[in-house]
DNA sequence: TAGCTATATCTACTTGCATGTATATATGTA
DNA sequence: TACATATATACATGCAAGTAGATATAGCTA
């Protein structure tokens, strides 16, 4: 179940996929207007929203010849909750727990 | 601003430190442990905890030979409200936009 | 039909990066 | 000092994945 987490992940970290997703963050985009805004070669944005498409990042549309993107919610809302779920729960015993280990530095009781 | 979440987002993608960051979640753990649990050759582990510890994913702290990993909030609370941002804003538009591009399908008037 | 635009696919090439393995460093103990 | 444990570093290797460029497909227009 993590596995799909960790795939998409994966593909929206690659820093060229990461700019395109930035883009579409501001609504749906056709492919050449991607092109033009990332200065990429086109066959490349194409294969990098193949990649998104497959992982289910970005849908798509057909529009006479234009395939206009579009970023999914669910799974960057899916990666929010992930994170938030850790920083949120651990936030406060983290702190305390750093600053007793940075104080303390040695004293051996662990397995 | 945005190279440091995507740097750290690439860092954390990887499959097998993913996997470290999912363990660390409930709590730091020694490098030792880690390696328990993972069943991962020693060296490799340290490897990906130096990239971790680079990226700010991860803090570390000396107890006598051991070194005890922690994952710092911050991080993953920044990737959260990166990723929520987005997804709480437009889940409402896009999905009537999706609807609309579904059924219109051909419909051009662009630039 | 021909020709133009928008996008996708395919084939090589290359490189970043994870992996395997050996070794070094640091700390504790006898 | 010598030895064991815990972890880090160094180096070689292989492969996954990004890149470059040519070409194919699909839709529009005349």
């Amino acid at each position: 179940m993590d596995e799909l987490l960790q795939h998409r992940l994966s593909v929206i970290a690659e820093p060229n996929r990461f700019r395109i997703v930035e883009l579409l963050r501001s609504g749906p985009l056709s492919v050449g207007a991607i092109v033009d805004a990332l200065e990429l070669a086109q066959p490349h944005v194409s294969r990098h929203l193949r990649l998104l498409a497959d992982a289910g990042v970005v849908d798509v549309t057909r529009q006479a010849q234009q395939r206009i993107y579009r970023l999914r919610p669910e799974p960057l809302r899916d990666i929010g909750t992930w994170a938030q779920s850790f920083a949120v729960l651990w936030t406060e015993r983290l702190d305390r727990l750093g600053d007793f280990l940075d104080d303390t530095d040695q004293n051996g009781d662990r397995s």
